[in-house]
RNA sequence: GCUCGGGUGGUGGAAUGGUAUACACGAAGGACUUAAAAUCCUUUGGCCGCAAGGCCUUGCGAGUUCAAGUCUCGCCCCGAGCACCA
């Protein structure tokens, strides 16, 4: 009797699958296609922890059962390697983040290999990749060319420590997401794309997406439609009205004082009139000064000025009220201005009553709406500031002349990110790209005609080569298009997304938007990237806190693959608890995977020809064989894994099994455990893997799933539950179907149910078929 | 403040309104062993009881129902998202 060594045999089939090249996806055929996909990793200098597999082996669950249920799988695997982590590196080593992201794709690639998952390597990615990039920057053209790209001096968050622009979705509580230090406001010159043009469609067709209710929230939340109206005051003695938007028209009646951002266009202009100019310009300053997090802060008491010499009219009644700065209103949100109703709202009394302004109490009337107002909608979803002042990431492809902008023409794509000395940022705004003369100022056009031109030295932020990444899979080598339209239509959306929770508004906002652009322009036929969406919860350390280096509560999957095999951390990781829950990770757990699949082992040599299964075994193994296959579909791998326990036992205790039973239970364990189940299956030498020996399909892992037989599920025998008010007392075996006359008679004939019944009226008797009969006495 | 999840043994967790605590870990006892590990068997929600048995138990409090972890209402706690957004 061999023991189970899992070192051996899971080297042994990975190397069979990558040979025979089992998982390879077809661009056509008879079977359905079913595209599944990770989110792909930043691969960085730490490796992976087991957290970040946890989700690849679901898709691999997954893609398995579904390829031996007659699917033409497609589950690629790349990376997505621009970014900060590299360049920082590259900045304290001098090297190249090229060479470092090529080392450390080659680290991850190693460490998910030998998980034995089931990637389609032959579709790798890399959005390093200039064959990659090209692409990218082509969408960049387009936008570009479309008007949803354009440049602006807005202010912007600007990170100190980074020394880099970022756009909202990486700031959060006003703090950089990738590094923390608190953000600034700069006026500086940006690339931005128009995400906002979509904003009302990307909220619409939420609702078409099955995707987890909380991320759906998230982005409406993110997006953020309000429905209001724009109402003009207009200003004592100047032709200038100042706009206002309110959700709350209805209670016009009680605006008592008008309140301008600090930023507000009209306070400059008005000028002239303005009586305290220098406390005005005084105050406006103070708030130049303060973070976002300074400004926005719920807690702190709220500060202003009231403007002298300029007064605005009230429309609804005709009355002049004082208008006001004060840092509490907003100028990038509406219109930058708001009409103050103390009686309700809580700032507008907040403020009023520090600085003593009157507060009417008023009728509501929603008609003011038509009179005085006009309806509009307005969205929290701010343009995506699109540059960066880094160097590791794609160049934006333009060209500037002084006073226009150039883009690059098609043929002249990619636009190779240069080498440079130093990746240090300047921190004045220019990416270290500025920094080599040659590269950025070049000559166009020949003779008279020619003309100095400079490059844009900014680059795209981390989000750009991930927002399109899925579709490149679909064709991964077209230099010609970014991918072939057959074959897009072919593979149409993706059906299965799988990743964290933290990605809802950042790449899945992004995403969405350059899906949905890239329908408009028919590259893509589909409406939204991802059909299906599935958020993978965390792997916690033991002691409850998150995984990182930062509390050395890192668990590397190498070490557990070493001592357990990496069948044992598959099916460990998906027998934790509920795919999508946090949960924390128990070493002492993972021992009773290992026993389990220990038990799975020794039963091959219980294989007999003469074994004859109980007709409770094989309704044991036909329900198993149904639940499995079920709860793969819903994601519920743990319970999956527990029904198959629950056989195994059984197994276990049977003294021969036939090696038909067996090989049904081998095929729908081969998801979860593939190595071992490959093994066993070939110990057995069943006779199509005999016959097709070779050929490559004598694996398990192309087998096709075993169908249960309904018939073997129904049961003649039942249990059932003799309940008095409610409580069970006693129970009983009967045949199924036996009828409720025949079920009273036999409780009542119960001498533990007569106890209960002596002397006591029966006022009323329910029957659950073949479940229960409950007796409700006085 | 608004929105979305969640709260079940010592631990991770299971349960179409129908036997709460499946499965697994841990713990206790036993078998095997010179011994240990591994393996196997038994027990394992709490309280009362020698036992038979009884009572209680899914964050708290009500309600609906023959029957509630599950449905309804109110509250408490934990996690996530949004938030001076007018």
């Amino acid at each position: 009797m061999q023991p189970y060594d899992p070192a051996k045999i899971e080297k042994k089939w990975q190397a069979v699958w990558e040979k025979k090249k089992v998982f390879q996806a077809q661009d056509s055929g008879k079977k359905p296609k079913y595209y599944i996909l990770d989110m792909f990793p930043y691969p960085s200098g730490e490796g992976l922890h087991v957290g970040h597999p946890k989700g690849y082996i679901a898709t691999d669950v997954m893609s398995r059962a579904k390829r031996m249920q007659g699917f033409n799988v497609l589950h690629p695997m790349g990376f997505d390697a621009f970014g900060l982590p590299a360049e920082n590196y590259a900045i304290a080593t001098k090297t190249n983040p090229d060479v470092a992201v090529k080392k450390n794709v080659a680290r991850f690639k190693k460490q998910l290999e030998i998980i034995g998952l089931d990637y389609d390597w032959s579709r790798e990615i890399n959005t390093t990749d200039p064959k990659y990039y090209k692409w990218t920057q082509w969408i960049f053209l387009k936008l570009l060319e479309k008007g949803l790209a354009y440049e602006s001096n807005e202010p912007v968050n600007w990170c100190p420590k980074d020394k880099t622009v970022l756009s909202n979705e990486d700031v959060e509580n006003g703090k950089c997401e990738r590094c923390g230090t608190v953000v600034e406001k700069k006026p500086m010159r940006q690339w931005v794309l128009k995400i906002t043009a979509y904003a009302d469609q990307m909220l619409k067709d939420l609702d078409l997406l099955d995707w987890p209710e909380a991320i759906k929230e998230s982005q409406r939340n993110w997006i953020g439609k309000s429905e209001g109206a724009e109402v003009d005051f207009k200003m004592k003695n100047r032709t200038e009205v100042i706009k206002v938007f309110t959700t709350r028209i209805d209670t016009l009646m009680g605006a008592t004082y008008v309140v301008l951002a600090p930023e507000h266009e009209l306070i400059s202009k008005l000028k002239p009139q303005i009586e305290n100019w220098e406390e005005i310009e005084k105050y406006r300053q103070e708030v130049k000064k303060k973070t976002e997090i300074e400004r926005t802060n719920e807690e702190k008491e709220k500060t202003g000025a009231k403007i002298k010499g300029v007064k605005a009219v009230n429309p609804a009644n005709g009355e002049e009220i004082p208008i006001w700065i004060a840092d509490y209103v907003l100028n990038n949100y509406g219109t930058g201005a708001i009409m103050a109703v103390p009686s309700h709202d809580e700032r507008d009394l907040a403020f009023a009553k520090k600085y003593n302004l009157p507060i009417k109490e008023i009728t509501l009337d929603w008609s003011l709406l038509e009179k005085f107002g006009k309806k509009v909608v307005k969205f929290k979803l701010r343009d995506w500031v699109f540059s960066r002042q880094r160097y590791w990431g794609e160049p934006i492809p333009v060209l500037h002349d002084g006073e226009n902008i150039v883009p690059l023409s098609e043929k002249d794509l990619p636009l190779e990110l240069p080498k440079v000395k130093s990746y240090e940022p300047s921190g004045t705004g220019e990416s270290p790209l500025a920094n080599i003369s040659k590269w950025v100022n070049i000559k166009i056009g020949k003779g008279k005609n020619a003309k100095m031109m400079r490059r844009e030295t900014n680059t795209m932020p981390q989000w750009a080569g991930s927002s399109w990444y899925y579709l490149r899979y679909m064709d991964p080598k077209n230099n010609k298009a970014l991918v072939d339209s057959k074959k897009e239509k072919y593979w149409n959306s993706v059906d299965m997304y799988v990743g964290g929770a933290e990605h809802a508004t950042r790449h899945l906002i992004y995403a969405r938007f350059w899906h949905k652009f890239l329908f408009d322009i028919g590259v893509v036929s589909t409406k939204e990237p991802f059909k299906k969406l599935q958020s993978v919860g965390l792997i916690m350390g033991a002691d409850g806190r998150k995984m990182s280096k930062r509390f050395g509560n890192v668990i590397n999957p190498d070490n557990i693959i070493k001592t357990f095999g990496a069948d044992t951390l598959r099916v460990y990781e998906m027998f934790m608890g509920p795919f999508d829950q946090a949960i924390p990770w128990g070493e002492d757990n993972i021992i009773g995977v290992r026993r389990f699949l220990e038990r799975v082992w020794k039963l091959q040599f219980k294989i007999s020809k003469t074994a004859k299964a109980s007709e409770k075994f094989e309704t044991l193994l036909h329900k198993t064989i149904k639940k499995v296959g079920e709860d793969i579909e819903s994601m519920s791998f743990n319970t999956a894994i527990s029904s198959m326990m629950i056989l195994t036992n059984e197994m276990d205790k049977q003294k021969e099994i036939s090696k038909e039973d067996f090989g049904a239970f081998l095929k729908i364990l081969s998801p979860f455990a593939p190595h071992i189940a490959e093994e066993i299956w070939a110990n057995l030498g069943n006779p199509t893997s005999q016959k097709l020996r070779g050929t490559g399909k004598a694996l398990i892992a192309t087998e096709s799933w075993p169908e249960f037989d309904k018939n073997k599920i129904i049961e003649d025998k039942t249990n059932i539950v003799v309940q008095i008010n409610g409580k069970v007392r006693a129970q009983f075996e009967a045949e199924i179907g036996i009828s409720e006359s025949e079920a009273k008679n036999k409780a009542i004939s119960m001498p533990e149910v007569q106890k209960w019944l002596e002397g006591k009226e029966v006022k009323k008797v329910i029957f659950v078929p073949n479940k229960i009969i409950n007796f409700v006495v006085l």
